[in-house]
DNA sequence: CGGACAATTGATTATGCTCAATACTGGTGG
DNA sequence: CCACCAGTATTGAGCATAATCAATTGTCCG
């Protein structure tokens, strides 16, 4: 892998709450906002990348597919979080609105910030700690991890409004639809969750889910 | 997630080849070789981040534990490649030589360079490429990953030399040593691979491989 | 040469997948 | 307002892939 000119790889700009550079009187990026309505794509993979994203409402799926149309998704991204970085100045995966979504796009310059270091170590050990929920966890475990996930995210209680389908949340597991399906009924028998509706879910016992998942 | 000040965050250096530091005039950084056997470790997690590591030779294994000893390895460094960025100043994985192995550990600085976000971009994609292979691949199917991951990354025509062992190796792909081995001898039976011994493995067919992982 | 570790192979089991049927939900139009 | 419809979710039955348990074989060092 060579590392020739990045400049050309990866878009480097300010992100939110940039204070350091704001103070600093560096330049600030251009932004912009823009909308995307349910399910519409917002970059695919090979296309060229300029812009990172980031979420101010709504939410986003980024994922791979194999040539037979396995899906995985590699992420879902939420509001206040950042997506988009590409090497090569392509983009490797495909990105797409799950609900209606606002995004702030931000075009490429080449400034070096610690706020975009950060995002993608975020991004970074974010798909790290979730190559352990895929490679090691049973189903169950998985789901564990994706609720406490989320709850951790959205941070409401311990109850979480859910914008993805069953269908997303085993493409992110590694599993399918019937097992997520059977995997929260089955937390929910044992008293551990509860499925107010199929998208809103609580935890009854938030520690119980943690000790499944480490 | 909070985004504060990320100067305590993470191991800023420049790292090798950085040409664009070297004639700007830039500091260098301060580094030094150490030297580790096999299997002898190089941080823990939990512990606290100061440096980032280039493999000058030999190999090595990042990995997270769950409590009950399940491991995942979500990645295996060869020389060349850089690893130990981390968030909070604190290492999140486990760090092990595999073979007698010679890094390059650099201090930690609070200087931004492209080469550092590269490695880290670098470090990103692969992990996220990984999550494909876990969360929709079968079991031949990662074993073809990961052979032409190796492949391209050690770069001797088609023939790789692992440094790890089956028990490694399952733990990257998220299976067992036995289905790993299993696995191989199928590639091999059907004309794929070929053995030359357990950790000596030409590519007789890389298309054909190819055509398994898309 | 021997001993420990590593790898392979076999038999059986189990987790999650596939195929299939049914229930639920939300939006639309009569 | 309610009935209908399409998309979404749940549940069931049988199957398949990979895990587990177990026995051999192979290999690298001392």
């Amino acid at each position: 892998m060579s590392i020739h000119s990045s400049r050309e790889f990866v878009a480097l700009v300010p992100i939110g709450h940039n204070d350091a550079v704001a103070r600093s009187g560096m330049p600030r990026a251009i932004s912009q906002t823009a909308r995307y309505a349910k399910d519409q794509h917002i970059f695919d993979q090979g296309e060229r990348a300029g812009k990172i994203f980031r979420v101010q409402s709504g939410s986003v799926r980024l994922y791979h597919l194999l040539a037979d149309g396995r899906r995985q998704i590699s992420a879902f991204c939420l509001p206040g979080e950042v997506f988009g970085f590409a090497q090569q100045g392509t983009h490797e995966l495909y990105a797409e609105a799950i609900e209606d979504t606002a995004l702030e796009a931000q075009s490429l310059q080449e400034t070096l910030t610690e706020e975009n270091l950060h995002a993608v170590l975020a991004n970074f050990f974010s798909a790290q700690t979730h190559l352990l929920v895929l490679g090691r966890q049973l189903a169950c475990e998985r789901l564990a991890s994706f609720l406490l996930d989320m709850n951790r995210r959205l941070g409401a209680g311990n109850r979480v409004k859910l914008a993805m389908s069953r269908n997303d949340i085993a493409d992110y597991l590694g599993l399918t639809v019937e097992t997520v399906s059977r995997g929260l009924s089955r937390l929910q028998k044992d008293g551990l969750i509860r499925l107010h509706d199929a998208r809103s879910i609580e935890m009854m016992k938030p520690h119980a889910l943690v000790g499944m998942v480490e």
